[in-house]
DNA sequence: GGGACCATGTAAGTTGTTACATGATTAG
DNA sequence: CTAATCATGTAACAACTTACATGGTCCC
């Protein structure tokens, strides 16, 4: 059994509020896509995969072929289980595989690696602040927040601590 | 163009040092893999698929079939070109993933899996802590004690942003 | 009628996983 | 001699991406 996320992701959106695969396009786009993109091919692959085996139905059918789904009872139960699941550690990390091979660069070019990832960082933090401050927020956005908050913490870490590996490289 | 950072980390960690690929394989299970983990099988497809390109060649042959590889000129530019190109931000998060979900279980069970995530930054924390102490570390190893650094800062701050949300959520 | 947007799907290719399969050498 | 370890490879499958393909509806 390996991951699946997309399939939950899609019975998170769907529990949420029900939807075509159109809807959820657009939701992914502007919200969860930050943490769990999906590409459109294979989120209307997901749900043809999720319909035939019994998580989702087709509850509704617009124009346009228009097919809205919504959750089922299974489905509903598994995304429940999935949520209270331990969360896996995540593994792979571009960043750190590069700061381990960095050592095959020339100092200089090392140094200016590091430094464009605090300046990406900074930029990041930057960009999640605004959308704090201007965000709307209403009580059922906890989550969405907690979310939030989390990237900017790490965003400031990340940023604080390319300075101190700058540092440290300048020391040695 | 997609990622292929399989092929980088092979030719990354052959740049420090030639070796078969069980070698390497070995040094994913040490060290590599703690930031990019590599399967046997996908490994030895990967260095025959760099020894096809012409970035990496069979340097020596030993017993039982062994075939030592190195770099070539070519694979180390390809190397030094992909170190100095800026890193992507990573996308993709299980964890934030379920946290975006999270209003679809009962606020006991969000708490818990908040508690949870927070229990194995600790333990997480605590075990790169040993790491960092019992190290015998030398100059040769400043770039992956920067990136020890960073798995520490991280799980604090996974840690502390863990403790917060449970605060949040206890607030409303 | 034509452009923007709504709406769904398939095909080919890449990356990665697990499982299978095989054989050589060394140490007890 | 036999178990552990060294050593390499293939096959099947899952997840994901990009590109292709099609058609309906709304609004000007």
């Amino acid at each position: 059994m390996t991951c699946m996320s997309l399939r939950h992701a899609a019975l998170g959106l769907l529990a949420q509020q029900p939807g075509s695969g159109y809807d959820l396009l657009r939701r992914f786009e502007t919200t969860l896509g930050n943490v769990w993109p999906a590409s459109q091919s294979q989120l209307y692959t997901e749900l043809n995969r999720l319909a035939r085996d019994g998580l989702i139905e087709v509850s509704a059918i617009g124009g346009r072929g228009r097919k809205e789904y919504a959750v089922l009872p299974p489905g509903r139960q598994e995304l429940r289980a999935w949520l209270a699941s331990p969360a896996e550690p995540e593994e792979r990390s571009e960043l750190l595989l590069k700061v381990f091979l960095l050592d095959q660069l020339a100092p200089a070019d090392a140094r200016a690696q590091l430094r464009w990832i605090s300046a990406d960082a900074e930029a990041t933090l930057q960009r999640l602040a605004a959308i704090d401050a201007e965000g709307d927020w209403d009580e059922s956005d906890a989550y969405e927040r907690l979310a939030l908050e989390f990237g900017l913490r790490y965003a400031r870490m990340k940023a604080e601590w390319a300075a101190w590996a700058v540092e440290q490289l300048d020391l040695s």
